[in-house]
DNA sequence: TTGAAAGCGCTACCAC
DNA sequence: GTGGTAGCGCTTTCAA
């Protein structure tokens, strides 16, 4: 049975020592390096720390060793599939290193967000992950001043090591599916934050998209593109809502920048009574917990590898390995579901 | 410009001490009382500050004050569309206060969950938020004998206020809803973990569910009961299907115990060419980002105002408040969409 | 194998 | 208004 009452203060060291007989600096030892104290003394002293149900301050701890033992994951948005997926699956994997997770989340309602400062970081967290999010030069400049290490998922950052996957090649994979099954009249549905600072990730594939399209000698026409996917689907839902009620020829083929705007692309279409895919296909990419509801064809990535890979990187610097900067790409494949089928007049 | 450079020494207090020609007492009471300093010194001791990018160790606080300026957030699991809800509401609110969030998710693929022990609040952190979790005797103990300030989201825990929402109310109103439109023949999808120290939340609804059917007198089926719903979509898309592929007669409405399994029981209905709402009525409860995609009628909570509820509720313990343990409700309220309609043959 | 003591960076009390 | 200093809880030399 402890001891310990509710609201009492909480024993130290001495409190221990004391009640084992020994020196603090034993029962430091003891916690510390068991195998150079004695069976006796160690048994005595594991016996108070029971009693007293001692846990050592990890302030203190910090204090001396100058280690917090604690990482900072900052994330544009924590409410979004794949950052929870990424936060999870990091804090999963430094749990067992004994490592804690300290969450930053950046966004701010109808404001740029907010910015990566010295006073967040400093003297409180080991090292950090950033997480889709491209830092401007002030913050570059904080990160780099910290001397942390600092571990990208997305995004890059010169001198730090980026796990991610490669966005161009997630994008070629779903335009050759469908150039394969005929297509030639393709719309994308994306979106590319204006605000400087997030990730450039969906520049990428749009851009990839672009050269996709021209390389396979594609029609794209202006009204096919469907800009403002912001990210949730009844956002697509409303952009594809325009482009069908709108009267212009409809390509054969949208291609979402994400699952989430394929979705919001493959209702609209329900509703118009246009049906998906004998009339129009659609793909997406991130191979999202929902894809197979909406038997959607798209290309998968691994985000928790891709945190548990992040994890073990920042794990890597942080136990002394050699610094190494060199990026992780995981692999991605298509998933062909549903969604896509042969050109109907092909 | 900063003197700072990568990798160097931080600055402590004798540095800026010494850099301003004051003492660190006078350094620390101008960061903490600049009002009890001279307008003079304050500016020499902040151009210092400046100059070496000085930031007061979090650590060294924590030593001295006993307080750590961090709340831990404990989950089930980050991956939900709730509890991603609930802590980034949560660390947008304490961040305000100058406090930091440290995540806790005790998910584990295939066993029970990981438990709340000492050894990770103590002397950790300042005050925990549980979401949606039951701790058990022995976490209980542990949690009240830390003598931390607790606020559950949720579920209940004796001495601690509880943020959530009414579920039993919650549940009434589709119910009266589906009454109200003539329905008497409904079946249930849900899940209600076995496992212990899960929330009682769903155990909650589904009684409510028995309650007022048999209140209403409806109908309801042994088959119609969909238990392994465990929260993806898809879990619910398999009970539909195999309730629609038995041959039993089916019931005129289906109250899912959330959004996301009443998607899956609108997909399934989809597939079996089941028109709903004219064949089959459905109904969810969250107001989750994608019930409007998915029409459905549900009852909405609005869950960041938990989270922003819950850090209030902490915070004010936190600054000394006098503790209240009442709890705090949340209004719910039905949105009717078009996943409902009047029974067909009613 | 064990103990004494210095010191990690900071705050707050007590003098001046 | 300012400075000296004890002490927060711990780890880690250095001696014994």
């Amino acid at each position: 049975m402890s001891a310990q009452e509710p609201g009492q203060r909480p024993a130290t060291v001495i409190d221990v020592a004391e009640a084992a007989g020994v020196s603090v600096a034993t029962v430091s030892r003891t916690l510390r390096q068991p195998e150079k104290v004695s069976p006796k003394t160690r048994e005595k002293v594991m016996r108070a720390v029971t009693e007293l149900d001692y846990v050592a301050s990890p302030a203190a701890n910090a204090l001396v060793s100058g280690r917090t033992h604690i990482i900072a994951v900052i994330v544009p948005l924590f409410v979004h599939w794949f950052f929870a997926t990424i936060v999870e699956s990091i804090e999963r994997a430094v749990r067992a290193a004994g490592y804690h997770v300290l969450l930053f989340d950046l966004w701010e309602d109808g404001a740029p967000r907010l910015r990566i400062t010295r006073d967040m970081l400093r003297k409180r967290v080991d090292g950090v992950v950033v997480v889709n999010l491209v830092p401007d030069d002030e913050e570059r400049q904080v990160l780099q001043r910290l001397g942390l290490p600092v571990v990208m998922v997305g995004d890059e950052l010169p001198g730090s090591p980026t796990v991610g996957i490669d966005d161009r090649r997630a994008m070629r994979l779903v335009m050759d599916h469908l150039v394969s099954l005929g297509h030639s009249d393709v719309g994308h549905a994306y979106w590319v934050p204006e605000q400087s600072g997030m990730s450039q990730v969906p520049a990428i594939r749009l851009e990839e998209f672009q050269t996709a399209a021209r390389e396979h000698g594609l029609t794209t026409r202006p009204e096919w593109m469907l800009p403002r996917c912001y990210g949730r689907p009844v956002d697509a839902v409303a952009e594809a809502t325009r482009l069908f009620s709108s009267g212009v020829p409809l390509p054969s083929a949208i291609v979402g920048a994400s699952d989430e705007t394929a979705y919001g692309i493959i209702t609209a279409a329900r509703r118009f009574g246009i049906d998906v895919p004998g009339d129009l296909s659609v793909t997406g990419i991130d191979d999202h917990a929902y894809a197979e509801l909406f038997d959607l064809t798209t290309v998968r990535q691994d985000v928790s590898a891709q945190g548990a890979q992040a994890a073990a990187r920042l794990l890597e610097q942080l136990t002394g390995s050699p610094a190494n900067a060199d990026d992780d790409l995981q692999e991605v494949r298509l998933v062909v579901r549903g969604s896509t089928a042969t050109r109907r007049d092909a």
